[in-house]
DNA sequence: GCGATCACTTGATCAAGATCAAAAAAGGCG
DNA sequence: CGCCTTTTTTGATCTTGATCAAGTGATCGC
């Protein structure tokens, strides 16, 4: 990562935008993007990098959820669980998403970094009040939540309707059109997720997953390498075996 | 209800709150509960009540969505459908609840009445333009999304993970305490749902969904009466049986 | 009130995916 | 490198829920 050294001239205290923000990458996406440079410093007053290790909680379900992130680097698992352990991973977020459930003191899930994840957090009362200062902060947050209500209600087609086949293939197409977002489709990519939790994602068990990814790859329709990397050569095909009309 | 009549001296004309909204059920829920008596008046005069028969679709998935809606009274569906055929229903709206997607010209879904409805409906411009005038109507709007997201979250839960009793019993569970959300889980209730919506609700057929429900009446857990009509004698054990600890 | 239609239930069989068990890769670390 | 742990794959068998097929009950129009 390359920091970027702002010579600013602060005749005027606060006009100029913040240093760590100016050399972030979500600087325009997450919940950044709206404010203005002295929203931004007074946010970036009370922000803190940390890096996440993979499989490290950073909220659990049921507990106060006393702060917001911007995930800067990495993917988050969002995932709920039964008292009996079964577990379901209701979303994933990547960079540069917003994380933090507004208006809401407990969390009703838990979060967890699937892969090294970095976050900028600053706590929820920051946040809350700038959504008053600031009108179009709530609106980026309200399409935030809205985008994740989509995504929740495609899943939901794919949990309750699909095939273990189609649903593996589903997560891929997911997996590899969430990569690099601008570029469609992308080729070749790594998994973010373990098979357990590809398995908790898509309601079906480890042994089922692997089964169904030898599969797709004995059909031609992906390579793998190292368990983890993944090669698709031809994307409208994946999309065909998800059952996604194209 | 008890409807006050205000007299404000406002010469000019539109400060009084509707007579149709003054009577209307859902006048503090859905999305007027935060308007001004001028907007609600602007509102209302592009606002038309209609009666929907059950079955008949609203919108559907791919068309343009022109309109916002408030359920008066009902229960409608919004579902997914597959390119093949299969179904899956991604959330039951109840009145009060404002339909409508923010910020998108074509719906990734269709609407269709369950029960005997009635909605107020406006054209989106005129919502669109509300947004920007009245600040607690977007507040409104994207409390709305996140109930909605949290309620499409546990249920993938429930799609992915619990068995065919418990789905049963859960969607049961759903809309006991959905009939009359202010008193908790209701003792009897009609069901406003088709085996056949049940079962696309669930990711089941309805011959599982019969079973199921057979099951529970078996097990004492509830009655049934003409098919529709359930009664839920003791509300833990229906939780119980749905897999939520309590 | 009586057949026709539609919604729901029940039964018999089947298959997709779960479970149980073990082997094979892939990392980690001395 | 070689030992150990963890993850992934593969195999055999079982179970849950799907499918196919009647049957029963409800509702509606006449």
């Amino acid at each position: 990562m390359q920091i970027v050294v702002e010579h600013s001239r602060k005749d005027i205290h606060n006009s100029d935008i913040p240093v760590v923000c100016a050399a972030c990458e979500a600087r325009h996406g997450g919940v950044c993007g709206t404010l203005t440079a002295s929203q931004l410093t007074e946010l970036s007053r009370h922000a803190a990098r940390r890096r996440v290790e993979p499989g490290s909680e950073m909220i659990g379900q049921g507990e106060a959820a006393n702060n917001y992130a911007n995930i800067i680097r990495g993917v988050v698992k969002l995932s709920k669980m039964l008292s009996d352990g079964r577990q379901q991973i209701v979303g994933l977020q990547f960079a540069p998403d917003f994380m933090g459930r507004p208006f809401m003191r407990e969390s009703a899930l838990s979060a967890e970094a699937a892969t090294d994840t970095d976050v900028c957090a600053f706590p929820r009362a920051v946040i809350e009040r700038l959504v008053g200062e600031a009108p179009g902060l709530e609106h980026r947050l309200h399409e935030q939540a809205l985008k994740e209500l989509d995504e929740a209600r495609d899943w939901m087609l794919t949990l309750g309707r699909k095939t273990a086949q189609e649903k593996v293939a589903s997560f891929l197409y997911l997996i590899a059109t969430h990569v690099d977002p601008e570029n469609g489709v992308a080729k070749e990519f790594d998994l973010p997720l373990s098979r357990a939790d590809i398995a908790d994602y898509l309601g079906l068990t480890i042994e089922t997953v692997s089964r169904q990814i030898t599969k797709l790859r004995k059909e031609g329709v992906i390579r793998v390498e190292n368990s983890r990397r993944v090669i698709v050569p031809d994307g409208r095909r994946l999309m065909r075996h998800a059952g996604i009309d194209c």
